[in-house]
RNA sequence: GGGUCGGUACCCGAGUGGCCAAAGGGGAUGGGCUGUAAACCCGUUGCGUAUCGCUACGUUGGUUCGAAUCCAACCCGGCCCA
């Protein structure tokens, strides 16, 4: 690739670009040999144990650096996951334990690299340098920005105006992640939209150290699958971005069969966006790899009703599961998909973890307490609501409605196929 | 530090002595309709070998036959003043 085409290539899909001319300066003088490939900065807080498709816009944006010869510098943010970052955030967020932190970084790292390539990767944790700031090191960082700078910014402006608390800590958050920026030497950053703040952060802690600023460059956010949004001040919908904290998350570690139901149980649309079919189009442009001219065309036939979002769905979820499981996968994602619920399926998954029904549950006569049973095999979240489900005939035994009172023995059950509503599958044995 | 308002279930929020396991909404979930989509319609939504018990309205005590509700102290948050 020429130095156009690798500009172009690494802007593609960028939301903010600070700046293009920095980043084609920076590409001259490697191409030219000048000085070695670019640190390409991505900080991750391990405060969930799975990436997901959201995440994953950045992260191949990322592998695309790799591609081109460059660095990949991931930051591990162990240390900042304990103070917690506000971004897009409208409540003080919860703060993680070491424990959580370390086993959540480890489970990151093994799934990142569906994605990075393990050539060209630096994996830093960022508590190697943060964990020993002493005050000092702190006031030094504290004096580069003022409370009104970060006030101004919307997370932040929300809940003060709302009344809602913000600590001190959460302050801190930025001026913490732009540190890292200079500890490592970043030569770009990447992330989401969402963090364009702190990535300025960066710049700024940077030139004031004598380092050249790093180069900013954030992806979109993806919507979620859920259909929830927020109404902001001026009255605009703000659909819930894909985040752990929404359960609205399709996690690239998940299973094929999993990641392909989700995406076909997502709304088509999006609050706030008029295109009908806005949530397809997103994903399409943000989760499936494709060609961008394989996506424009395939948006176009769905504006012009030439492509079914039923179909539309599918392929995108194919293809998301041929991403992360492998070519193929998605087929037979697809295949186990209709055989569940298409017209005349079964129904029912293909596989069915066996569960062994506890004896304590079996009374002298062999009667066994069936509310308890689907509770302790994990279909419901307390007897109480199994209950509840089986008043409402969404217990089934062998296919059959389950009634309140009904007798069952384990002599009976033994063997037996136990459905809960539409997902919740297991066979039972007794042994 | 002073003043003032507040802390209710997963979330938002009503309730200010018994009719309160606590209105309403969101979310979730069972079902109908469908494209396992949305929208829409109906049901459910603390736990427990259960006509009863336990836990729950910031915490701990107290008043009362009886407390989410009244009183005291404490903890936490918002706002105003310093």
């Amino acid at each position: 690739m020429d130095l156009a085409q690798q500009f172009d290539f690494l802007a593609s899909g960028a939301v903010d670009l600070i700046s293009a001319t920095d980043l084609r300066q920076k590409l001259r003088s490697v191409d030219a040999g000048e000085r070695p490939p670019l640190r390409v900065k991505l900080g991750i807080d391990p405060t969930s144990s799975e990436i997901h498709l959201g995440f994953a816009v950045v992260l191949r944006k990322l592998r695309q650096f790799q591609d081109l010869g460059h660095t990949a510098v991931l930051i591990i943010g162990d240390f900042t996951a304990q103070v917690g970052d506000p971004s897009g955030k409208s409540a003080t967020r919860q703060r993680l334990d070491a424990s959580e932190v370390e086993a959540n970084a480890q489970s990151y790292v093994r799934q990142i690299c569906q994605i990075l390539s393990p050539d060209r990767l630096e994996v830093r944790r960022n508590s190697e340098w943060l964990g020993s700031l002493d005050v000092h090191g702190v006031l030094g960082l504290t004096d580069s920005s003022t409370v009104a700078q970060i006030l101004a910014r919307n997370d932040f402006r929300a809940r003060y105006e709302t009344g809602k608390p913000i600590s001190l800590t959460e302050f801190m958050y930025p001026l913490f992640q732009g540190y890292d920026s200079v500890m490592v030497e970043a030569d770009v950053e990447l992330g989401g939209t969402d963090q364009l703040f702190n990535l300025h952060m960066g710049r700024d802690l940077q030139i004031s150290r004598g380092q050249a600023a790093q180069v900013v460059l954030t992806t979109p956010l993806l919507v979620g699958i859920d259909s929830g949004f927020e109404t902001q001040g001026d009255g605009t919908l703000l659909p819930n971005k894909m985040s752990k904290s929404q359960a609205n998350t399709v996690g690239i570690g998940e299973s094929a069969d999993e990641q392909f139901g989700k995406l076909m149980s997502m709304p088509d649309d999006v609050p706030g966006d008029p295109s009908p079919t806005a949530r397809i189009e997103r994903y399409m442009r943000y989760a499936t790899g494709w060609a961008p001219s394989a996506i424009d065309s395939s948006i176009a036939g769905l504006r012009g009703g030439e492509l079914h979002p039923n179909i539309a769905k599918r392929s995108i979820a194919r293809a998301v599961c041929d991403l992360y499981h492998g070519s193929g996968a998605g087929d037979a994602a697809e295949a186990e998909f209709d055989s569940r619920f298409a017209k005349g399926g079964a129904g029912r998954p293909s596989e069915i973890a066996e569960f062994k029904i506890p004896a304590d549950l079996v009374d002298g006569d062999g009667r066994v307490r069936m509310a308890r049973l689907v509770s302790e095999a994990g279909l419901a979240k307390s007897a109480r609501e199994a209950e509840r489900l089986i008043s409402q005939g969404a217990v089934r035994i062998d296919g059959n409605a389950l009634a309140v009172n009904e007798v069952r023995t384990v002599q009976n059950l033994d063997g037996a196929l136990l459905n809960v509503g539409k997902l919740g599958w297991a066979r039972l044995s007794w042994s």
